[in-house]
RNA sequence: GGGAUCUUAGCUCAGCUGGGAGAGCAUCUGCCUUACAAGCAGAGGGUCAUAGGUUCGAGCCCUAUAGGUCCCACCA
């Protein structure tokens, strides 16, 4: 920053610069250091999938203001960035790509095929990169790391052989969500339930050995093919004499036995239910219980298979409809009535998942989510907004086994190694040289890869080394804080979590804090097929990034959505300017830079009153802080900024700055208060902005090396300065209550004023004395008399009553007596109110004997305050009346 | 079906452990006052969704109701 400065701040001019700069020295780079207290978090890595949207401008915005603070504060602050290798989203844009090349991915091969999925990794991992240091982050790049670099890899195959080993991974066949487009299977939690309106077809079963039919009702007919049994109620009367009975599946002909099970709902539908154990999660359970044959029905793709007959090839919703009607067609069908139901969708590509068994390999959930339950039991684990535990217990505690495997070729491949002649696997780092089982040599590995959120489950250890242990590891670990979207607590947190305790004991991180969605000016969710994303960079380009920064963290309370629009920008902008032309201001004033701090005898009060906000506003911000109330931190950080520092201080430090010549000790006195109080609000404001901070505080105090490398501010007894405060209280008070009257009455401000301030008070008196210069253009005064009695003031004077004074604004012409007598009875009836208002809560004796006693006290001195005020109300009404 | 959350100024939202309702934007009135018109000064505008309860005292705590949003869930 140079002393010809713009008239607007421009952030473009500096913002590049800076980022240099920072990363040059290395600020943002963390080693182990046993002197100094680590506070570490890791980045939730993005998806390689695409450029960054706004909830990772906002995701690491949050990140980058704490660790900003907390490194200041002294802390040895370790922040790692990386990506993620986003298993099945990553493939199916790369199979797309390559698609739109007239390339099928089966012709390149699983080798050709990933060396392609690299290129695209280089790519997006460094658009993600740029993009995140124009938001001016703060992480270790030289820490920066992949979910499928190699030590990330061991992480995974040393975490996948441990569990294994003691049992809690293990492959089996089992019922699990299939996704017939991707071809793969897919955890539970990514499965996305909607409302979709079918029907509910009624279907007669043939009762075998009789001519009674048992009545069922569908919402997948075609899922018939695959029936197994027909179950009803244990106690439902109606179908009591038929339980052990035969049905005869219309269409197929099989004869299938009614069970009775308790998981059949005697109110729903007819109270009897088709079992298709092969195609319903619920109807697998029910199978297993009744030791029914699984008839898988279906293909990958969803097409009916060999099993179906005659409706084998078949897609499942022509199959649906060909059964319909066929059932129709014979009698069966008995009715058919619209129904809404939840279908499970898979959430990377909507396509409707179809539950099927299959070989898959599975986490045992039960035994590792109990030290995860425990964690927030005891304390270990926190989250910002306590709200979000339910949550997490609620999945913890009705979890399932997780499956883990998935049939794509872009991730961690599984490390499991079958024999190729007796099909024997073990699990291992590698192929054993021998089969244990039958001793031949040859293995194939397991073509099946890892859910991605295997890998960024280890994230908070595998980055700082584990499975080594390193000294990272030990330092650094566990981490401090994870920021977060309320979005990925079940795929992510909880994964962490157990993860954690597992592998190393401990729970990853002591908080969780979470924040919610960035949504458009409408309130809808940004998507790209909605076309209302706004693009991160598009804004930094635009208002700079403080700008966008500030924004995303005004007015927001933790876990809550936001929305996102320009105006509010804008806004952001205006204020970041605001600090760049006070900074302008008096950074043209200090001449030589070097302002030496003066006698404590040359401080005003106005300067020791700043001082004294100044540091109360450290303590509190720093409280804020430290329970993450980032928006309300900064908020009086900004408060302080626009209007106790440039709307009141900078006014009052104009006197004597200008009139230097006279009284060059008392401008540099003024001076020096100047950059101090901006150089502690520079500190304050910088973690939420650090571009513009940095850019000025190395102008103002060109002597230090860095603003993000300086110290936090602390609270200091000795810049306690109550006295002042109230002083410039008063001063304020009546500023405003001149300018308040001189509005109404329409006085132009070139129209200058004798202004006579009545008051018996000795410290009042001496201290408002004291800034009469300073004061006189923030009142539009003349002159401003300081006095015991109303002596020499004309009857005609408007009056400003506030708590310990009496002001008098001598304008003559301008007054009109009426109007000036209403102003004073409304003042008076305002006062009366308060009056009552206090004396009545004092009067109740339940307030004076139950409320703390400050409270009280806090009603006696007002009732105390505003008598006096009425008093001098009264007396200037009968002054008038003469 | 279960749970969470929201309902505060025209709009978007803050309001931390209960102690006289706030901001930004918008509106209205004056001002280009030598840091800033992306600015300065002033003003208007709220039964804090509704009804009860706890309390000396409720926007804040409890209960119910209405409406909105979201998450979870195996009623075919």
């Amino acid at each position: 920053m140079s002393k010809e400065l713009a008239k607007t701040y421009d952030p473009k001019a500096i913002e590049e610069k800076l980022y240099d700069k920072w990363c040059e020295n290395k600020y943002f780079h963390a080693e182990v250091d046993r002197s100094r207290k680590p506070f570490t978090t890791v980045m939730p890595p993005p998806n390689i999938t695409g450029k960054l949207h706004m909830g990772h401008a906002l995701d690491n915005t949050l990140q980058d203001i704490l660790i900003r603070y907390k490194r200041m504060e002294g802390y040895n602050a370790l922040w790692i960035p990386g990506t993620d290798h986003a298993a099945i989203s990553t493939e199916v844009k790369v199979t797309n790509q390559l698609k739109e090349e007239g390339i099928d991915k089966k012709e390149l091969g699983r080798e050709g095929f990933l060396k392609r999925t690299w290129q695209w990794k280089e790519e997006y991992a460094g658009t993600i990169e740029n993009q995140l240091k124009k938001l001016g982050i703060s992480c270790d790049w030289d820490r920066e790391r992949f979910t499928m670099d190699e030590g990330c890899s061991r992480a995974v195959e040393e975490v996948f052989i441990n569990l294994y080993n003691k049992g809690y991974i293990y492959k089996g066949s089992r019922i699990i969500n299939w996704c017939p487009k991707c071809n793969t299977s897919l955890s539970d939690a990514e499965v996305e339930h909607e409302d979709q309106e079918g029907s509910f077809w009624h279907i007669r079963y043939p009762i075998a050995g009789s001519d009674r039919f048992l009545e069922i009702a569908t919402t997948r007919p075609e899922t018939m093919l695959g029936d197994t049994a027909i179950a009803v109620h244990p106690d439902d009367e109606r179908y009591k004499d038929i339980v052990g009975k035969n049905a005869i599946l219309p269409l197929v002909g099989r004869e299938i036995p009614i069970v009775a099970d308790h998981y059949v709902d005697k109110e729903f539908g007819t109270g009897a239910v088709k079992i298709t154990p092969a195609h319903d999660p619920n109807d697998f359970e029910v199978g297993k219980r009744h030791d029914l044959p699984e008839i898988n029905v279906m293909n990958d793709d969803a097409t009916i298979n060999e099993n179906g007959g005659k409706y084998a090839g078949m897609d499942r919703y022509e199959a649906r409809a060909a059964i319909v009607k066929e059932l129709d067609e014979q009698g069966y069908l008995v009715k058919t009535e619209p129904h809404t139901h939840a279908v499970g969708t898979h959430d990377r590509c909507s396509t409707t998942v179809e539950p099927l068994i299959k070989q898959q390999w599975f986490v045992k959930m039960d035994e590792l989510a109990k030290p995860a339950i425990n964690a927030l039991k005891t304390g270990e684990l926190k989250f910002v907004p306590d709200r979000f535990d339910k949550i997490y217990l609620h999945w913890l505690e009705n979890i399932r086994d997780w499956c883990i495997s998935r049939q794509i070729w872009w991730g961690h491949r599984i490390p499991a190694y079958y024999c190729d002649e007796c099909g024997e696997f073990v699990v291992d780092r590698h192929a054993p040289e021998k089969c244990p089982h039958c001793g031949c040599t040859h293995f194939t590995q397991d073509e099946d890869t890892l859910d991605t959120w295997f890998s960024s489950a280890l994230w908070p250890f595998s980055t700082l080394g584990w499975p080594d242990k390193t000294e990272d590891l030990d330092y650094f670990y566990p981490t401090d804080v994870l920021v977060t979207g309320y979005d990925i607590i079940f795929f992510w947190v909880i994964r962490m979590v157990f993860s954690g305790y597992e592998h190393t004991g401990k729970s990853p991180f002591h908080t969780v804090l979470i924040h919610g969605l960035v949504r458009d000016p409408l309130g809808r969710k940004m998507s790209k097929s909605l076309g209302n994303g706004i693009d991160p960079l598009d804004i930094i380009g635009k208002y700079g990034a403080d700008a966008l920064r500030l924004t995303l963290v005004t007015g927001n309370a933790p876990g809550n959505d936001m929305r996102f629009y320009n105006e509010r920008v804008e806004a952001s902008r205006n204020f970041a300017n605001k600090v760049w032309n006070a900074s302008r201001f008096i950074l043209m004033n200090m001449k030589e830079n070097v302002v030496e701090q003066p006698d404590d005898a040359l401080l005003t009060p106005a300067d020791r009153w700043i001082l004294s906000a100044v540091n109360t506003l450290a303590r509190d911000v720093t409280e804020n802080m430290d329970k993450y109330e980032l928006g309300i931190a900064v908020q009086k950080v900004y408060d302080f900024i626009w209007d106790e520092f440039c709307d009141w201080y900078v006014e009052l430090a104009k006197y004597r700055i200008y009139h230097a010549d006279e009284d060059p000790k008392a401008a540099d006195c003024v001076l020096w208060v100047l950059k101090t109080v901006l150089g502690q609000a520079l500190k304050l404001l910088h973690p939420f902005m650090p571009f513009i901070t940095e850019e000025i505080y190395s102008a103002l105090v060109p002597e230090e090396e860095s603003l993000m490398m300086s110290e936090w501010p602390k609270y200091k007894e000795n810049w306690n300065f109550p006295a002042d405060e109230n002083v410039m209280e008063h001063v304020k008070a009546i500023t405003k209550g001149i300018r308040n009257i001189r509005s109404e009455m329409d006085v132009p401000n070139s129209r200058k004023t004798k202004v006579y301030i009545v008051c018996g008070q000795n410290e009042l008196v001496s201290g408002i004395g004291t800034v009469r210069e300073s004061v006189k253009p923030l009142m539009m005064a003349g002159e401003i008399l300081i006095q015991g009695d109303k002596e020499g003031i004309a009857d005609t004077a408007v009056s400003v009553v506030v708590p310990d004074a009496s002001v008098y604004l001598p304008l003559e012409d301008l007054v009109d007596l009426e109007q000036e007598k209403e102003r004073l009875a409304k003042e008076e009836t305002r006062l009366n109110k308060e009056i009552r208002r206090a004396e009545s809560m004092l009067s109740n004796d339940k307030f004076v004997s139950k409320a703390p006693a400050d409270k009280v006290q806090a009603e006696r001195d007002k009732l105390e305050k505003y008598t006096r005020m009425l008093e001098q109300v009264k007396e200037r009404m009968a002054g008038l009346g003469k």
